[in-house]
DNA sequence: TTTTACTTTAAAACCGTTCTAAACTACTTG
DNA sequence: CAAGTAGTTTAGAACGGTTTTAAAGTAAAA
């Protein structure tokens, strides 16, 4: 599937930016990134892109699952190409995060999810500190 | 042991602010709670502190191990004085975080950790959403 | 007691993110 | 295809949480 359809199943018009970004970020290859990050990507592939429309964007490939948004205290915003069900080590010095495969993990025992609500998906971050 | 030797064990001289602050937060019962949350509470006790010096306190606590920031994407930061090892509910509509003792989940294969790197920590967030 | 290092503070600055409102563009309908 | 309309992009302003600044204050050391 093409990224215009990718676009059309999401629900989203795919417009001249959108598809921009689409080419960036729905090529495969997985990455984490900020706002800023994808900027700079697209500026220094020839286009550009307002700033606004860089957020608007991001928030409509989140609400629609074409990426997510990283579960980190980071003063600003990490998204992840990789949708499927993962989980992240986190080096808090430097904010750098680096996938873990759901296989690696195996969550044995699960807590009750509280009355009225549904599991909307796990996370697991392990924090790493660098060895002396 | 009495807030005082808490702070000074800590290595944080106890100033008139750091032991208002401590004896709010370090009182055996846990809570989750925002900069904003703790300036709230202190104005109401009768106290008033600056802004500042709340983030300057709640980083020097966090530091040395007397609370916790919470790992959560929200656009405030929230502190937990529960220094457990445990996990959270996220309710991503409303951003409230309910305890996950750590009891209550186990956590059976765990991938390697990087060269280099320890284990500083596992956080394990369970994402909700509102059953219908 | 004097000195020194650390702490608090109000206010300003900062910075990531969202809002505004006007121009523009994709899609729909006739 | 033309006209209408609903959605999108944009620069720039605004926003809100957090940090910095620099001066005044306080705790501990000498």
């Amino acid at each position: 599937m093409n990224n215009k359809e990718k676009l059309r199943n999401a629900g989203l018009r795919p417009t001249k930016q959108r598809m921009i970004v689409a080419d960036i970020l729905l090529n495969g290859f997985n990455r984490h990134f900020t706002a800023e990050n994808l900027q700079d990507e697209i500026n220094s592939s020839g286009n550009s892109m307002s700033i606004a429309t860089v957020y608007n964007c991001l928030k409509k490939f989140k609400n629609c699952g074409l990426i997510k948004q990283v579960e980190t205290s980071n003063d600003t915003a990490i998204f992840d190409t990789n949708t499927d069900y993962h989980h992240h080590f986190l080096n808090e010095e430097t904010g750098e995060l680096i996938d873990i495969e759901n296989e690696e993990i195996s969550l044995h025992k699960l807590p009750e999810i509280p009355q009225g609500y549904l599991n909307n998906g796990i996370e697991v971050i392990i924090k790493l500190k660098r060895h002396n």
